[in-house]
DNA sequence: ACACGAATTGATCGAACGATCAAGAGACCG
DNA sequence: CGGTCTCTTGATCGTTCGATCAATTCGTGT
């Protein structure tokens, strides 16, 4: 993008606003998010950041995009990693990532999580765009694993989102958990993993 | 509360509100709701709706006291009608009960899970007032179970919001899976009790 | 050196926000 | 039957919202 030193300062005023407009929008939501309080938090005038993202809509889709594609090109590289691996092996493959994806940028589930609880388009344009490539991939393999009888029976879209809840809701919950226990530190990634592994019914050991 | 006609009416217009705004709270979250939507989907004008709570985080208030409470109470009588099992059987009677509520009414699952993710003074609020006296009992609960050897070993906090998580996060999600599957109906509350069962690794049969 | 164009700002628009207030409507008690 | 008090409404306050626009800055290519 940025070869010259006009365009690299652009592109970086750019990436300030995705990352505070990021941050407003997991913890307020789209209709709670102003585009002042993002601009300000970005250090930007609150117009610099329309002429860069068009509208309020147009700037949720760049953060949509900006956390989505690097999130799935690190899931893409975890399934070709395993591809020789069974296929419990192989989803637990991509839980540990998704718990450690979490763990990194819990942002990532409150944005899922605020935006599926009600329909809209920007739900439409998100299940479309990013979620139904995901989503539908691992659900069919998980329903190949349980007619292999290698992963536990039941509605595999159940199954599914129960991994993604207990993937990212302690990370997504820690205010609430750092108010409730005094904790400040979040539960280390392997943990959550060994309660998805019990989850799935996986007897083996991941390689 | 409501004895004279009079009264009863007005009870009738705050309830009304109150579900209104539970409604529009869940899903948009406090920032993002407008005492005038509320008013107009309770179908009084807004000023009505200030008169009777005050302001906008009052009413959000008394949405949450209004859930909750009774969310208690029915908590209390679940752990009294399990008084003489053994632990894991009270955690999954008390369970069966959180995934029936979420169930029932999803927007619980949706309101904690929005205020959660943020320190604010309603968050403050809402783990001192309700959140804090259920949390910590059922968290020495597992505890308890953990030294009988009866409750899987690890982080008993992590271990509770992912039954906690596990519970909601299909129902809550509805909107969304909804688009992706194209499924109407939810899972089934045994369906999700028997993911937390082995979440809780229960050897035994619930009565 | 200079004109061009992308980047950035401040001012401003109409609409919607939470909150306040005066006024009206009508059921209840004496 | 008349006065009182709760409930309800509509008008209005100042603020903030998303969005538009003209003006300015400043690196870049020629």
């Amino acid at each position: 993008m940025g070869v010259n030193a006009r365009t690299r300062a652009a592109d970086a005023a750019r990436g300030r606003i995705i990352r505070a407009a990021r941050a407003r929008f997991a913890s307020v939501g789209f209709e709670g998010a102003s585009t002042r309080q993002i601009a300000e938090e970005a250090g930007v005038a609150q117009s610099l950041l329309l002429y860069h993202f068009t509208s309020k809509e147009s700037l949720w889709k760049a953060v949509m995009d900006d956390l989505f594609f690097p999130a799935r090109a690190r899931l893409d590289e975890a399934e070709r990693a395993s591809r020789e691996a069974t296929i419990p092996e192989r989803l637990m493959a991509v839980a540990r990532l998704i718990v450690q994806l979490a763990a990194e940028q819990p942002d990532i589930h409150r944005l899922m999580t605020i935006e599926g609880r009600s329909e809209s388009g920007r739900l439409r344009w998100l299940v479309e765009r990013h979620l139904r490539p995901v989503h539908e991939k691992y659900i069919a393999w998980i329903r190949r694993g349980q007619r292999a009888r290698l992963i536990r029976s039941g509605d595999p879209v159940l199954l599914y989102y129960s991994i993604l809840a207990i993937a990212g809701t302690t990370y997504s919950l820690a205010p609430e958990i750092k108010l409730l226990t005094g904790t400040t530190s979040p539960p280390a990634p392997a943990a959550v993993e060994a309660l998805i592994r019990s989850l799935l019914h996986v007897e083996t050991e991941a390689p």
